[in-house]
DNA sequence: CTAACATATTCGTTTATGCGAATATGTCAA
DNA sequence: TTGACATATTCGCATAAACGAATATGTTAG
């Protein structure tokens, strides 16, 4: 709460962003995230770091696999972000799409 | 609202975050965050441009003097930047204490 | 026209961020 | 122990952001 910019920065991020969406809907591996976003798997796992770091997102090992999840709000200004995820990012187009492609990919289930 | 996380960038710096807050409660000119900020004129200025360029306020000139105030809020995502604002920026002491000092400073016009 | 004032912009530098490519780590099965 | 798989980290580079210092612009008064 002393650093607030943090928190927005963390936000400031397209494939951020992407992730958050996703991570509102239900905790999600990084090889989901491979099949979802189209993007190489070390952005993904560097971005993931990014939002851990920033304590917005909590990962937990089963086995080979990582599932993250977005974290418990600390503050009342994540808790206003995370409510902007749920709510208004569905006027968003690319995170929309997103979430669609989720559903269909969900059956096919990579590890 | 095709590219969100410029706004998020936009309240990813403190003294954006402080310009914001102020803007929050009233509109301001440029001499009068000087008194509360204490920080150069220019970098007032320059984030005051990038805030205008990334169409959180709006400016209107007096004589010599600009006005800016917060801008109407174009679609979900701003608005929901605002009401964060207005609502849970109550709880950060450094933007607290610059309503205070706002306060103290009113009747002593520069402008 | 000129001076004074409010505000904006440019310049050069430093620091941060994001990226692809390559490589490393950790876990499990055989 | 080796190999395969899931994920993380490092490296080098390119681009963007933020800054102080200096300077420029626009407006009004005299």
């Amino acid at each position: 709460m002393d650093k607030p910019d943090q928190l927005f920065k963390a936000f400031a991020d397209s494939t951020r962003l992407r992730l958050l969406n996703l991570l509102a809907q239900r905790p999600h591996c990084v090889c989901e995230f491979q099949g979802i976003l189209r993007v190489p798997q070390p952005k993904i796992s560097r971005h993931l770091a990014y939002l851990r770091r920033s304590g917005l997102v909590v990962e937990e090992r089963h086995g080979k696999m990582i599932m993250y999840s977005l974290a418990e709000p600390a503050n009342p200004v994540h808790a206003a972000l995370i409510r902007c995820v749920r709510g208004c990012f569905q006027e968003i187009d690319f995170l929309q799409r997103d979430i669609e492609r989720d559903k269909k990919l969900k059956p096919i289930l990579c590890c």
